[in-house]
DNA sequence: GCCCGAATGCCCCCAAGGTCCAATAGCGCG
DNA sequence: CGCGCTATTGGACCTTGGGGGCATTCGGGC
């Protein structure tokens, strides 16, 4: 199932506990890399392909719900699978309510773990091909000229090249020059594909 | 805060329960409902304007799980608030993936219940929102003939008129047709509306 | 002074949209 | 069975809109 660049990372301050999920998580086929600490997991350097955290609630220092507001609040939306010892319900409820994937007690079957694991892959997967994508617009966006954005703001709003004159105090044929160049620059081959690409959706169709 | 129409409905099997919560929650304003039972609560006509649902865990017959199960099924997605007395932590984690905008174990602060209740109205009312928008536009597609359905498809793929006559084995001044009843049933006023509308998300923005 | 963004004019082509008109096929109703 | 309605198709013609090419001008910035 797991692909071979997917790394699941693992916090957890009990040596045997690290060692046992490692065990059984590197069995499923996923790449491991335990931390005893947030502070040596927030050290490391970030992983480009899908990946996910499975962490430990209860820790000396930095617990495992800080170091999710943490990730929260650095926009790092890395899918977070928690296990703990001593869960209690609020503390669940605001993992949840964080965006957390998953909240394992202590004990529970492997099976269940690797079923979160796999959950929160495939979750980090999803954001990363979206992020992409959004990126790779951005990107074009990005090449524009002040008076393409503008031109390109007013034609996938549905406006004529006249009307579009009009509103930015030039003739027509300024605003097809402009137009040919945005058409040119975000790639698009035609107004349906624009607008897709404007709302930040890239859903390309492909057509026969 | 509140609107007028908003409706909060209590589902708890214990009578006193029904009436603290029914006397916190109308006294910040909402109009509130309360069963004893979730087949009295299922049993109860549909509202029409915002709404989400208090919901005790533990019950006799039906549970609060159970009956979050059933709405979910039957794609009622009304916005659910859990209230136990004795929860435990895997059942409020199943709660929270399943959708419940909060969870809360007694004793709780009235705010806390309120916060929760707030969330969950303004959850709704931006479901409700999206789905009368989405409901609005599936009734104008319903409109369209079949061979107008297959043109709007190809339309918004960004083909040019030519196109999309060959891949349906027609001429192009059929094609025109076509088009030209698609603009007008879906009230497009542009291939750029024409599209969002097609990509379901009717952000009509208005122009200058 | 050179390069670039911006603006513009002219010419031409093709695409989109509308008008007027007409034909064919299927379906329900009296 | 014929009538009417709708869906689908098509032709001729005309107007408007979108887009490419080429040339020119102007103002900044390096």
């Amino acid at each position: 199932m797991a692909v071979a660049t997917t790394v699941v990372f693992v916090v957890d301050d009990d040596p045997s506990v690290r060692k046992s999920l490692t065990r059984v998580i590197s069995a499923a086929g996923y790449t491991v890399e335990a931390f005893a600490s947030a502070r040596e997991f927030l050290e490391r350097a970030p992983v480009s392909g899908p990946c996910c955290l499975v962490l430990d609630v209860r820790m000396p220092g930095v617990t495992g719900m800080d170091l999710q507001n943490t990730l929260a609040h650095a926009l790092h939306r890395i899918p977070i699978v928690f296990i703990t010892g001593h869960g209690d319900v609020s503390m669940s409820v605001t993992a949840m309510k964080a965006g957390a994937v998953d909240f394992l007690t202590k004990p529970f079957a492997s099976k269940d773990l690797l079923g979160a694991i796999q959950r929160a892959v495939d979750r980090d997967t999803r954001n990363l091909g979206t992020e992409a994508r959004t990126e790779d617009i951005q990107a074009r966006a990005r090449t524009l000229t002040p008076r393409e954005r503008q031109v390109f703001a007013l034609v996938v709003t549905g406006m004529l090249n006249k009307q579009i004159a009009s509103e930015l105090g030039v003739v027509e044929k300024t605003v097809k020059v402009h137009r040919a160049r945005v058409m040119d620059k975000m790639r698009a081959g035609s107004v349906a594909e624009l607008v897709r690409l404007a709302d930040g959706l890239g859903v390309i169709v492909t057509k026969a």
